[in-house]
DNA sequence: ATAGAAAGTGAGTACTTGCTATCTAACCTC
DNA sequence: GAGGTTAGATAGCAAGTACTCACTTTCTAT
C-alpha cells in the first residue's frame, strides 16, 4: 500500500503514452478549435499533462502540429483501405454506397484535421515543406487503394483522374460543410451529385455484358 | 501652391478611400498570409493607415473580416458570371473549356480570402453566424448562374446536384493545390478529371440530334 | 475666418502566445 | 539501497495580439 496502484512504468511507457497524449488532444483540438486556437497550453490542457512535457518531446510547436499529421495520415488512409476493401462496384448503386461510406470518412475528425493542418500549410512554407512527405505518401497509398477498387476496369490515365474527382469532391464538400446539422437541407443535393458521379465511374467502363 | 495636388477630398471621399484600402488590404493579407496571421496591424501597415483608422471604420477585427467576406463575395459571382456568359455548352469539348475558365477563377484572390474565411468560420461560432447571409446569398447567385448555363438541358433535381459537383471538386482542388506551381506534375491528372466531369455533364443531357 | 464634426495618428493597455529556466518526481543501472 | 538520467511541473519571459484614448489634421457649415 506504499505505491499507488497503476505505477511503475518502465520509461519508455511514460514517454510513449504522454506522447500518445498529446497526439491524441492535438487531434481534438484541431478539429473542435481550428489550427489558429490550437495552442500548446489548449493541448497540454486537454491532454492533462504540463507544458514542460509537450516541449521535453516536441521541440516546438509546428513539430507537434507535423507529428499529429503523420499520425492522422496513416489513420486516414487505413480507414479509407477499410471503407473500401470488398467493396463490390459494379453497379451504380454499389459505386454509390462506396462513395457514401468514403464521404463519411472524409467527414471524420482526423480527415477533419489533416485538412485544418492542409489549409494552415498554405501560408505557412515550413509547415509546408515539413509536410510535404506525408502528403505523398498519402498521395501513393490513395493510389493503391484506388487501383485495388477500380484498377481493373480503368485505365491508367483514368484511374487518378477519377481519384482526383472523388476526393476533391468530398474534400470541397467538408469545407463548405459548415453547417452544424452535416445532413442538412441540401443533403439531397449531394446525395445526387453523389450519384452522378457514380454513373460517371459505372458508365466510364460499361460491364463487358449488358 | 499652397495645397498639395491630390486634396481636398470631401469626408465622404476619404472615408470610402481608407475603407476601400482596407478591405484590399485584408484580402491581400488573408491570400498571402492566411487568417490567422491577418492581424489589425499587418492589415493596416497593408493599406498605409494607421490601427485607429481602421478602429474607426470597424468596431472589431471580426467586423473588418465579415465586411472583406460580403466584399469579395460579390466580386466572385460576378466573375463566375462573366466566366460563363454566353459560353456554349453544347459538346464536351466546349463543356470542359467552361469549366478549365471556372478552375482559374475558383483559384483568383478573392476566390481564395473567402475560402480562408469559410475555414475560419467553422471553428468560430459568431464568424459561422455572421458569414451566413453572404454565403445564402452567394450559393442563390451561384445557382442563377448555373440555371443560365445549364438550365434549359438539366433537370430540376440535377441542375444543384452538378453545380455541387463541379464547385465542390473545384474547391477542394484549390484547397489542396498549395504546391507551388498550381500547374505542376499532376496537371495532366485534374485536366483529364475535368474532362470526365464534362463528359458526365454532357452525357447527362445527350444531345436531342444525334 | 471660425466653431464644430469627422477622420486619422500613434503610444499605451491588458492579455495571450510560444518557449525556457529552474526545480521535483519517477525510473534505470549498479 | 546510491548515483545518474529521464520525465514532468511550475513560474516566468519576450514578443505579439486586439483594442483604446488623448491628440492632431482635415473637411464642413456658418
Amino acid at each position: 500500500m506504499t505505491a499507488s496502484p497503476v505505477q511503475r512504468r518502465t520509461q519508455a511507457q511514460r514517454r510513449e503514452g504522454t506522447i500518445g497524449a498529446l497526439l491524441e488532444a492535438t487531434v481534438a483540438c484541431l478539429t473542435e478549435r481550428g489550427y489558429a486556437a490550437t495552442s500548446t497550453a489548449a493541448v497540454c490542457a486537454e491532454a492533462g499533462v504540463s507544458q514542460g512535457a509537450l516541449f521535453r518531446h516536441f521541440p516546438t510547436r509546428q513539430a507537434l502540429l507535423v507529428a499529429t499529421a503523420e499520425h492522422v495520415a496513416t489513420r486516414n488512409v487505413a480507414a479509407f483501405r477499410l471503407t473500401t476493401e470488398g467493396a463490390a462496384v459494379d453497379t451504380v448503386d454499389e459505386v454509390a454506397d462506396v462513395l457514401a461510406h468514403l464521404r463519411a470518412a472524409v467527414l471524420s475528425p482526423t480527415n477533419q484535421t489533416w485538412r485544418e493542418l492542409l489549409v494552415a500549410a498554405r501560408a505557412d512554407a515550413d509547415l509546408r515543406a515539413a509536410l510535404l512527405p506525408a502528403r505523398e505518401l498519402l498521395q501513393a497509398q490513395m493510389l493503391d487503394v484506388a487501383a485495388d477498387l477500380w484498377g481493373e476496369r480503368l485505365s491508367a490515365d483514368d484511374l487518378p483522374a477519377v481519384l482526383s474527382l472523388v476526393v476533391n469532391m468530398l474534400d470541397g464538400l467538408a469545407f463548405s460543410a459548415l453547417d452544424p446539422d452535416p445532413a442538412a437541407a441540401p443533403g439531397r443535393t449531394v446525395e445526387r451529385a453523389l450519384r452522378l458521379l457514380a454513373e460517371l465511374i459505372v458508365h466510364r467502363y460499361p460491364e463487358e455484358s449488358p
